[in-house]
DNA sequence: TGAATATATAAACATATATTCATATGTTAC
DNA sequence: GTAACATATGAATATATGTTTATATATTCA
């Protein structure tokens, strides 16, 4: 494959942060780390009504790849928005009208 | 599932626009078709050096979608964007910097 | 009509993703 | 130590996605 303006790597950069985000799930969990800086695993799951082992999988995947970040305190594992600009790309999002399919 | 600041359809519509787009070939096309307003999927494919198929099916999923749109000229089949929102997405996932994986 | 061109479609397949469940690990308090 | 809690991990499974190949359809032009 080749490209157009954008170079190789960051069409594949793109790509992948955006299908790292693009699912109800954890555009959810980001938005919940909008408003609260900082959540435990279980009070993500409590807010989102998610089962726990979904969320921590969820939560682990975008640490993975470099979207949240995470701290242990006691018991809990504290989460974070580590890239900021998915808020932006959200925000760009959110009041498109589409056809719903 | 349950959710924050954004209501659940709001949720669903921004991880399905996000998933939609998040691909490679998917990003180069809405790439090539920022600069060109109109293009016919040979001539994306020729750009993108992809097989023909592969474009066409591509094109056709985001049609669906709602991102693009098309028409007929004789032969050809021009297609471009139609939710132009995408490419603020891109722009703002062009300069993050992640730990490449 | 038939040849040439452009695009779509469908089958087949490999691979990736989402989800659940059960279990393991780490931490605290007793 | 053990109990109780919070989180991670791994297996298993269903479903979705990406890709190729071959073929069908539409259009133009001779």
């Amino acid at each position: 494959m080749k490209t157009g303006t954008l170079d190789i790597k960051k069409v594949k950069k793109v790509a992948f942060i955006l299908k790292a985000i693009g699912n109800p799930l954890r555009i959810a969990i980001i938005d919940v780390l909008r408003v609260n800086e900082e959540l435990a695993v279980s009070e993500i799951s409590r807010q989102l009504e998610a089962e726990q082992s979904l969320v921590s999988h969820n939560l682990l995947n975008m640490k993975l790849k470099g979207i949240l970040d995470s701290r242990r305190e006691g018991k809990n594992i504290f989460y974070r928005l580590k890239l900021k600009e998915v808020l932006k790309v959200i925000e760009c999002m959110e009041n498109c009208d589409m056809e719903d399919l």
